[in-house]
DNA sequence: TGTAGGTATGAATCCGACT
DNA sequence: AAGTCGGATTCATACCTAC
């Protein structure tokens, strides 16, 4: 069974049982776009959306943090996913070149073990620069709560996951701003053991969640916007939108949401 | 012309005229934590040839002496790197994942600008981790002095390089521990200006240097150890070693070394 | 259904003009 | 002055349209 809450990861994750949930997957806003303060405080759309684009998304918010408080909001919500992850459970964080070193020190601020960095290729679609490396690449930053439980993955097979995805961003297949392929989403999750429920605090159009299903895992998503809470419902039902939605989560401690 | 010096890079590099050359591209010891000599010239065979370099560092990687240390030391070699460079040109470290935040600070801590991340991808010959993503990428942190020198490229055909280099390691062209496949080093030392001295204080068995001859760029190479900087030498003049090798630099200011 | 050719796009960046 | 705003740029690939 699924999962889908709107409103504030800070907020909801709290209210999870501890050690009740065996992966995160996130892809958090990056508080990137540009190399001064002014340049942050854009709309993401304007931050990250070519000039002249005809194809719209809605704006996302939370993404104008500088460095320093996005590391400490950082290391506060990944508090929050450690004590609701199991033991020897994996978290997996979507980053961008500019904010992978302050992803790795809130990883482990947050008491996660820092395991490695996998590579999302973006291919050569990705935005050239003329004299420069392409910038065609996001990074999972990615650890474990403790020691890796490999024993948990007795019976079932066990494999290697790549260390580098190649995928393009296909238009028919994002509905988001930043959203994922689906198909680099089935491999991540992955990571997560077999049957294992996962939680992602940052689902924007769940991708993530799709991808779970698709998988066979159970999924928790959470997302700030009730629009993008809409939008995953949909996907993952693959249904067209109930007539009621659910209710915006404010400061009651029960969220609501999605159920299916 | 090209040139290869035995020594110490921190010894040797303020020797050289400042503003002088146009690129640094290098590789240095991933591990080497000493801002001592003797620390560095500890054999680090043992340590990469079983088990590749991740099993050599602790869990907990960040602030530990080690990574300070390294830190420091890479922090001042990129000082003296940023003087004998030209305003608005390129320097390329590679890194691992496990040192690249540090990688980066230390550049920024040098004064230069951090540009960003390029990958290269060593593909699925990388040993492969059960349960986990596999570590097949290095990664090569990049920046610049001051803002890119795009006008020096005029004339010359400029273009956008690759953000992610696909390359396996081949045996018959690995002439050291750490050696870097001569197609990538091609690739890579193209961010140079046409034309332009490229610089590596950490050649090893000089593949940068090779890549630089085949892609028409003089070069500059420093390596502690006299039987790389004979292999460097031999590789990149495509001849076999001379009877008479160079001395070893200590502390005379003028290094000894190759003209080629 | 297939091929060829034109157009749209990308988790940017730079720079100059304006407030 | 520091902060805002807007236009130009880069090229491999996807996507669309015509034949």
């Amino acid at each position: 069974m699924n999962r889908l809450l709107c409103g504030d990861a800070l907020r909801i994750v709290p209210t999870f049982d501890e050690a009740s949930l065996d992966a995160v997957i996130t892809d958090p806003p990056y508080s990137s776009g540009g190399t001064f303060r002014g340049d942050r405080m854009q709309t993401t759309t304007k931050k990250y959306q070519l000039t002249g684009t005809s194809k719209t998304y809605s704006d996302f918010s939370g993404d104008n943090r500088d460095g320093r408080s996005w590391a400490f909001w950082s290391t506060l919500w990944m508090s929050d996913c450690f004590r609701v992850l199991k033991t020897g459970c994996p978290i997996v964080v979507f980053s961008d070149w500019r904010m992978l070193p302050l992803c790795t020190d809130a990883l482990q601020a947050a008491g996660f073990v820092w395991r490695g960095i996998a590579v999302w290729d973006k291919t050569e679609a990705a935005r050239p620069d003329k004299g420069r490396f392409r910038a065609q690449a996001e990074y999972l930053v990615w650890g474990s709560k403790g020691p890796m439980a490999v024993d948990r993955l007795d019976g079932a097979e066990t494999r290697c996951l790549p260390g580098v995805f190649r995928a393009i961003v296909r238009q028919d297949d994002k509905f988001h701003l930043t959203g994922k392929p689906t198909n680099l989403m089935r491999q991540v999750v992955k990571i997560c053991a077999p049957g294992g429920t996962i939680l992602d605090p940052f689902m924007g159009s769940g991708s993530t969640g799709k991808a779970a299903q698709l998988e066979g895992y159970p999924f928790v998503g959470i997302d700030l916007s009730q629009h993008n809470v809409d939008i995953a419902q949909a996907r993952i039902n693959g249904k067209t939108l109930p007539s009621s939605t659910p209710t915006l989560f404010t400061s009651d401690p029960s969220p609501t949401g999605y159920e299916i």
